[in-house]
DNA sequence: TTGCAGAAGTGACTTCAATCACCGTTGTTG
DNA sequence: CAACAACGGTGATTGAAGTCACTTCTGCAA
């Protein structure tokens, strides 16, 4: 048997893991998981370096990687962290003027699949419903990109400092008796980034919520949010 | 003959002026046509109103749109700018979990043709390259508003407000003798609210630039860039 | 376990865009 | 064309996050 990308690489091909194509039969997907080349990266690492315009799409297949753009003051944005299933270098791929300046780094020991364009266009081609899914889940990364324009536009730091909590309790969060549990996998420098603030603000920040009870820190990557209700409230 | 949304309705049907249209045939791109229905919209008037969620694509015939969001804090942060053969409504269409606080407002006298999530299901299903058109142009979409996260992310307002002036060169600028001509039919406010600073920044800035010699104010609507490398650049 | 490097917390200071207030300009409409 | 409202320019003030500098903490490796 071939080995594939996944962990319990005999039994499922990575392509189950992956939404886009879940409406493909067992045969398909393996035969796309055949097709796919895999990468391991520490973490750290960098999967997709600023400049580089590969056709390629990339899926995560396990970890987590953050995709960040470089302003021109040298700061870093991060744009978006992807895990399990997700995808990027989809602006190569899609985009008709592609060559994009993104960074992609795993945030932790990662596993991606690779799929050249070449073959994500037979695929498309021979299961014209992928396309339906890829556009689906652009148009959510699009929304979602839409979002953090709003409220990297919210003056207020701690407002903008809510709502990363806020989505990060839905996207990574658990419910334990104590509340949310967040694996951040994110330095506080990397939080900042993502909200556009400095590293010292986000630590007053969350000390300033820790003191009104709506958070606790467990060492510096784990958050419990302990009411997610009052903390909705807090930004009205 | 059916009256269509085009300026020369009896000569060219509005799909003809859609990019994500092109690959069809003359009598496809007539039904569609026909299938649309059209309004009209004067200067100010809202197309699309904050959390109105119809299963509707809009495609700006005539004009231009302007495509934005409201902070918590209050404040417009104008997405997009479309003009005529753009879309918009794709997020309530396409994404899985719809519902966008996004508002949409006619920034000049504007024609829109609407075509019904139905519509475009069975366009889509009749022309499967119609969905790959529409991948395309939604990753297109996503590429600007990663651009914009990048731009507001920066700190300086005079990088970003440099950043806009480039970008409006190449989407509305017209080359004459005195440099790039752009018609903004933006108020110095909601140009304030795309870059994500206060009116009288802007005010402030505009002049400094002038003052600079990079560019000429032609009343309130008009700006000519005077040599675009110049301000290229000014933001290194 | 110790030692070290990188990450995080924190106080003091600074800075620059936001805010406020006001006046001048434009353009719309009866 | 007069009158008004909306828009734009500009000076003075301010406040909150950035910056700097330093300490403390954490986690990893020898």
């Amino acid at each position: 048997m071939k080995k594939t990308c996944c962990q319990h690489q005999f039994v499922t091909p990575c392509t189950k893991k992956v939404p886009i194509f879940h409406s493909l039969s067992e045969e398909e997907m393996q035969k796309i998981a055949d097709m796919a080349k895999h990468e391991s990266f520490q973490k750290g690492s960098p999967v997709v370096q600023e400049g580089d315009s590969s056709q390629t799409l990339f899926i995560v297949n396990k970890g987590r990687v953050k995709v960040s753009k470089t302003t021109v003051d040298g700061k870093e944005q991060i744009l978006h962290l992807l895990t399990c299933g997700e995808f990027f270098g989809e602006l190569n791929l899609f985009n008709g003027s592609p060559s994009q300046s993104i960074s992609v780094y795993a945030l932790e020991s990662t596993e991606i699949c690779l799929l050249r364009k070449q073959d994500i266009d037979q695929v498309m081609e021979e299961n014209p419903n992928i396309a339906f899914k890829l556009l689906e889940t652009v148009t959510n990364r699009l929304a979602h990109t839409e979002n953090l324009v709003q409220n990297l536009a919210t003056k207020d730091p701690e407002v903008r400092l809510v709502h990363m909590i806020l989505e990060f309790s839905e996207k990574f969060g658990t419910e334990t008796e104590k509340g949310i549990e967040i694996d951040l996998t994110l330095s506080r420098e990397e939080i900042a980034n993502y909200i556009g603030v400095t590293r010292e603000t986000i630590s007053r920040k969350l000390s300033k919520f820790e003191d009104l009870n709506f958070i606790t820190a467990i060492g510096n990557k784990q958050l419990i949010v302990k009411d997610i209700d009052l903390l909705e409230e807090y930004v009205i």
